[in-house]
RNA sequence: GGGCCCGUAGCUCAGCCAGGAUAGAGCGCCGGCCUCCUAAGCCGGCGGUCGGGGGUUCAAAUCCCCCCGGGCCCGCCA
């Protein structure tokens, strides 16, 4: 039953094709703009034809396409025209009949898979944060954007692969380690003196080896106003850590005329490979990873590769693209040192091509400023090494197409690594390396900074959310063994999180409210888990369906019947949201059914039900419902939950 | 100065790409519902000049132009 969409699916995929052979509208454009109906009374699914119909009869086009359906042997679908709109109404019966038999042949509810050569190799890179400070709620936006998306693809029948990429060339790393230098001691020292985990720790080194290299600048450059500033951050992050460990920084940092060149020294004998700079950034940065993998497994987010940003450095692929770049004539010099000459690319290269520049998303009047690719030291800059890496991504995994989740403020950078990749000649490449956007997450009232320890970190927030929901669980199974709670909590505090940040469209500026997010009687990802659950007991008391008993006719209650007609949509939903890169939809149609669930529960009992008939045929629609949340969930990253 | 994104109910948002049927949710607020499958639920009520103006169209929240407000970017940072 491979790319089978179930009942719904194949009666509005036969009248797409009737619409087609009658030359109004193409199947995929009718399957597009076909949609719910805003009133009962119109049908179920509605397609505005009067804008294809152009002047033509609108009930001979109709008589003509019912013929056409008839033709193809697909009944339980009428159809008619409403004030231009042609609309479809299912019948129940047929339509739920045909449910309860699939159910009995072992049919599930997924995801309609694309077919053979539709199945692409498909890289999702996300998350990426730099190992020097530790995850966010931003970095969780992130993660779980990008983890929905491969969840969503890969159930869509693609060949997903999640890579991380390790940042640890730059400044930032550079500093941290300048800090541990002065230090003489690990990650894991520190953090034992601190007590808190890994990446906790070395985010605090680094926000204040960070902000005391700042003080020394403030301080040569005689800014006074900075200096009184920094000076009560850095009092700030010496009384939040170790007293000790922060005045041996700081007094290291203030003895030196120059600590930004004690950074350089590092970041520029890094990037040759020398040690024993290499083995330093590689343990602390080790160090990190492992305090993030920790923290993302809670939300359910795993990747198939860690990619270091050093190892294209090394490995030389680096070298051969600024060679290839180099090589193409689209280099120049810039403010005195060598830059890509966007302008030249999108003259050039990009122009003439209709297709790159539909791809490429180049807004138009705009001037895309030069690319520089080398620091005056001669060291590359990230987007420099971002260009190598993009060719890596594509070759590594084959790729047909990769996405970048990565935030809008870095919509310029990506746009000019797309031009570079054209301007050496991988127009493929650069015409399927998608920037998946999305807006920055704020805290109420205050500013994040990585920079100055400014953050509400990731690991602070789950903790609040689980001891909440722990609580929240306690209160109302009192009997439930402390282990099972705990873990029940678990999921409910990484679901409301996911949910949270993938129900808005990700172009939406978020201020993310800890408050809002821990109160589970809104329209969360709780409320689902706990619909699910509901689902769960009813079929759990009602023990094994009896399809061969499950009267269909039943279903025309119309609560039942709006179930049915919501839920075996599913397929085509999850589908078209995957193919759009839409989270945010398949989010806002499981909370639909939800709804629909939860009103139909409040007053039709499934287990009292004394007709044979019907409550066999309440408890596969509960199942489809249950299995409906199941899948959805799952691809949203939130785990269903039997009980809660 | 230039480019992009956002502006819809008191609050958070969907609908805009592909114009059409009385603009939808949730929260909050007010009032109800647990001898009956889990009340993280359900029912009822209040609440909107779709930022403003112009244009295209039989038809505009949706397309085009101008303006206003907020955000991001225009770094030898990432």
């Amino acid at each position: 039953m491979e790319g089978y969409g179930g009942p719904l699916a194949r009666r509005l995929e036969a009248v797409g094709s009737c619409l087609e052979s009658e030359g109004v509208a193409s199947r995929e454009v009718f399957l597009r703009l076909v949609d719910k109906t805003p009133r009962e009374e119109y049908g179920d699914y509605g397609f505005p034809l009067m804008r294809f119909a152009g002047g033509r009869d609108l009930e001979g086009v109709l008589s003509k396409v019912k013929d056409c359906v008839e033709a193809l042997g697909v009944n339980g679908v009428s159809l008619s025209i409403h004030r231009g709109f042609l609309n479809l109404k299912f019948n129940e019966d047929i339509i739920g009949g045909e449910a309860i038999s699939l159910y009995e042949k072992g049919w599930r509810v997924d995801v309609i898979k694309v077919g053979g050569a539709e199945a692409k190799n498909i890289v999702v890179e996300h998350t990426s944060a730099n190992p020097v400070h530790p995850l966010h709620i931003g970095h969780a936006r992130n993660a779980s954007l990008g983890d929905t998306l491969a969840r969503m693809l890969e159930a869509r029948g693609h060949r997903v692969v999640r890579r991380y990429y390790v940042n640890d060339v730059g400044r930032q790393m550079a500093v941290v380690v300048y800090g541990f230098k002065m230090l003489n001691t690990t990650p894991r020292d520190v953090a034992a003196t601190l007590k808190t985990k890994v990446d906790h720790a070395i985010g605090w080194v680094y926000a204040l080896t960070h902000t005391a290299v700042d003080f020394a600048l403030a301080r040569k450059n005689m800014i006074e106003e900075d200096l009184n500033l920094l000076a009560s951050t850095l009092a700030r992050l010496r009384e939040r850590g170790s007293p000790e460990l922060a005045d041996k920084i700081i007094g290291a940092v203030l003895s030196l005329e120059d600590p930004e060149a004690e950074v350089s020294k590092i970041m520029l004998r890094y990037e040759m490979g020398l040690e024993p700079e290499k083995s330093l950034v590689r343990s602390i940065a080790e160090a990190a990873l492992e305090g993030f993998r920790e923290t993302l497994e809670k939300l359910g987010v795993e990747f198939d590769y860690w990619d270091w940003e050093s190892d294209i450095v090394w490995s030389g692929l680096l070298a051969g693209v600024l060679n290839e770049l180099s090589r193409s004539g689209f280099t120049k010099v810039h403010k005195g040192t060598v830059a890509l000459d966007t302008a030249a690319v999108i003259r050039d290269v990009v122009e003439g091509d209709s297709v790159l520049r539909e791809s490429i998303k180049l807004p138009r009047g705009f001037e895309v400023p030069p690319m520089v690719l080398y620091r005056s030291d001669g060291t590359t800059l990230y987007w420099t090494r971002d260009i190598a890496y993009s060719i890596y991504k594509f070759q590594h995994s084959k790729a047909d197409r990769v996405i970048n989740v990565v935030a809008v403020e870095q919509k310029l950078p990506q746009l000019q690594i797309r031009l570079a990749l054209a301007a050496i000649g991988r127009v493929r490449e650069a015409a399927n390396m998608i920037h998946y956007e999305y807006e920055m997450v704020n805290l109420p009232g205050r500013a994040m900074s990585g920079r100055r320890g400014e953050y509400v970190t990731l690991d602070e927030l789950l903790e609040e959310a689980e001891a909440r929901a722990f609580y929240e669980v306690k209160a109302r199974n009192p009997d439930l063994e402390e282990e099972t709670a705990r873990n029940i909590a678990r999921k409910v505090a990484a679901g409301a999180i996911r949910f949270s940040l993938v129900q808005p469209g990700a172009l939406k500026p978020l201020t993310f409210d800890t408050a809002k997010v821990l109160n589970f009687e809104e329209n969360t990802g709780p409320y689902l888990q706990y619909t699910h659950a509901r689902a769960s007991n009813i079929l759990e008391k009602h023990g094994p369906i009896k399809y061969e008993l499950a009267n269909p006719k039943t279903y025309s209650e119309p609560l039942r019947r709006n179930i049915l007609i919501t839920a075996l949509a599913y397929p085509m939903i999850s589908a078209k949201a995957a193919d759009e890169l839409r989270p945010e939809d398949l989010a806002a149609y499981l909370l639909k059914l939800a709804d629909i669930f939860n009103k139909w529960y409040q007053k039709d009992s499934v287990i009292h039900e004394k007709d044979p008939g019907a409550r066999e045929a309440k408890a596969t629609l509960v199942k489809l419902v249950k299995d409906t949340l199941s899948s959805g969930l799952t691809l949203l990253g939130v785990t269903p939950l039997e009980r809660m």
